[in-house]
RNA sequence: GCGGAAGUAGCUCAAUUGGUAGAGCUCCAGCCUUCCAAGCUGGAGGUUGCGGGUUCGAGACCCGUCUUCCGCUCCA
């Protein structure tokens, strides 16, 4: 049996060899976690990407598609809270390895202070019977000590925010004898920035420059467009908005292959509704969005729904789309009941009202919002990882075989004339000529028929069609099937609806529509 | 970021205590004309991730660095 870890690793070098991925710039040494699609990969990516978006946009009356840019107004971040999120000052510990805020050290370290003067108040309290509380807090030797304590580490961190000075955080830490929680020691690495979000300057003069940033998540430039879609194209709530396009962060710990990537690409579409009906449509997307995934006919075992306990301040429900990938059930796609923050948030931001009319409600209101956002590179790796097999074939042979949907594939066929010469290449390229119009389909001549096979099987290609001598006579070819190996004799004026049958997004499309 | 492991041809891997960098597959040209990777001939492909050091001599030993995988950590 093959460990789960050997599979990732195949898995790694098989979409290398085959030129579905490769790491970026790799031979200036490779760039940490970034990736390339090579020429299969291209092409699968592409597939997904039309197979979400027609699912969304072309079969919802209700959903239209966008395409906004990378780059925001600096605003945009405040209002998301990305600028104040994602930029927390950590501190870790040597000894325990465990890594904190460091803000979040010294905020406990005044908690555990101002509880020393809670215990001198009620030991006071206790001891006399007029107690004069308030003369107590101000007058106490003690209590003013602690008190001098806590305004003194306050001021410091203040100042040190402001100035931006992480070493004097560390020094705030250091005096203040913080230990670790878990190691209980005091040997304290520096204290570090890191800002998960990419910044640049906009504009060539760099001192009037003003910093922007490159998108951490595509959903921000739905929200900042929702009027405008709303307004020229005359939607009603409930409406929604698609938009597939890459997103940034640099993550600290980037990893598992193109599992975790600094430059990936998302899939995502927020569906404004009327206040308090989100439970029901929260409910509706959710099986609406896995279906989506059923239609692939891709193992149901390897999905499961994983519900957020801890809810993000904004959301009043979300759950995670979980896939088994070969490091496990990690999350692939995300369902958020977003209520109106959003939106609410830029109306504050941009001072501008957005807001919209309910004619059956005769009332104004700022829409809420259901999410569905999946990441289209981690859906490629989830694709990827449940098609590859290695197959053992009834004569003991093996054959390594990429079982894509057929709709997803690179190459939908691959012709063959099964020797070269005797007019053969000729006929194989009249079919590829006669195909190449609706389907990506490729040529090979090289070697054995048998080994061809086995070439197309490696990247995916539902169907083989060889011509032979007979072919020159009866104007039929054998098409041969990816996933049975089963061969048949088939007209060569069929072909092209005996492959549009198997490999069109159409078939797909029917299965949720 | 910390700890562990690894990096040799496109892929999978060899190379005795430090002593001429090799094989299979792939790829290319040709022969053969074959329906499930297996025949024959010839060929291409490498400053052993990169940079230093030790040595008469380094793929191997030492230091640094980059990248990848695993664990921890982090994660809207």
């Amino acid at each position: 049996m093959t460990q789960p870890e050997d599979l990732f690793k195949n898995l790694i070098s098989h979409a290398k060899e085959y030129g579905f991925i490769f790491q970026s710039s790799e031979i200036y040494d490779g760039l940490s976690a970034v990736y390339d699609y090579g020429q299969n990969g291209a092409l699968l990516k592409n597939n997904i990407r039309q197979y979400w978006w027609q699912s969304m946009v072309q079969l919802h009356e209700n959903i239209v598609g966008i395409d906004a840019a990378i780059f925001m107004h600096p605003t945009t971040w405040k209002a998301s809270g990305h600028v104040d999120a994602f930029s927390d000052p950590l501190i870790d510990n040597k000894d325990s390895k465990k890594r904190y805020r460091a803000d979040v050290l010294i905020e406990e370290h005044v908690a555990k202070i101002e509880g020393k003067i809670e215990k001198e108040v009620e030991k006071a309290a206790k001891r006399f019977e007029n107690f004069d509380e308030k003369m107590f807090r101000s007058t106490n030797a003690r209590v003013l000590e602690y008190q001098k304590k806590i305004d003194d580490i306050n001021a410091r961190f203040k100042n040190a925010l402001e100035k931006n000075d992480l070493a004097e955080v560390k020094q705030i830490i250091v005096d203040c004898e913080i230990v670790c929680p878990v190691s209980g020691s005091k040997n304290w690495t520096d204290v570090r920035q890191f800002n998960l979000m990419f910044s640049t300057q906009l504009g060539s003069v760099s001192e009037e420059a003003s910093t922007i940033y490159l998108r951490p998540e595509t959903a921000q430039g739905i929200f900042v467009n929702f009027l405008n879609v709303q307004k020229t194209g005359r939607m009603k709530i409930p409406f929604g908005i698609a938009q597939t396009g890459k997103a940034f962060r640099n993550e600290i710990v980037a990893r598992q292959f193109i599992f975790r990537m600094r430059e990936f690409e998302q899939m995502e579409m927020q569906f404004f509704i009327r206040p308090g009906t989100q439970k029901e449509w929260y409910d509706k997307w959710k099986e609406t969005r896995l279906s989506w995934h059923k239609a692939l006919g891709i193992s149901e075992k390897k999905y499961r729904f994983h519900d957020h306990i801890k809810l993000a301040h904004y959301a009043d429900a979300a759950c995670d789309i979980e896939f088994e990938f070969p490091f496990g059930f990690k999350e692939l796609e995300g369902i958020h009941s977003r209520s109106d923050f959003d939106l609410k948030q830029h109306e504050q931001f941009s001072g501008r009202k957005q807001q919209y009319f309910d004619p059956e409600l005769n009332q104004s209101y700022i829409p809420y919002v259901i999410e569905t956002s999946i990441g289209l590179d981690r859906m490629f790796l989830a694709i990827m990882a449940s098609s590859l097999k290695e197959e053992k074939l009834e004569d003991g042979s093996e054959r390594v075989v990429l079982s894509l949907p057929p709709q997803l594939a690179p190459i939908k066929a691959a012709i063959f004339p099964l020797v070269k010469k005797d007019g053969l290449p000729e006929i194989a390229e009249k079919i590829i000529n006669d195909l190449k119009f609706d389907y990506n389909v490729t040529y090979d001549e090289k070697d054995t028929v048998g080994k061809r096979y086995r070439r197309q099987d490696a990247i995916g290609t539902p169907y083989c069609i060889t011509v032979d001598h007979e072919s020159l006579t009866d104007h039929c070819v054998t098409i041969r099937d990816r996933d049975t190996m089963k061969q048949e004799r088939v007209a060569i004026d069929k072909l092209k609806s005996i492959i549009e049958q198997k490999v069109s997004l159409t078939s797909l499309l029917k299965k949720i529509a």
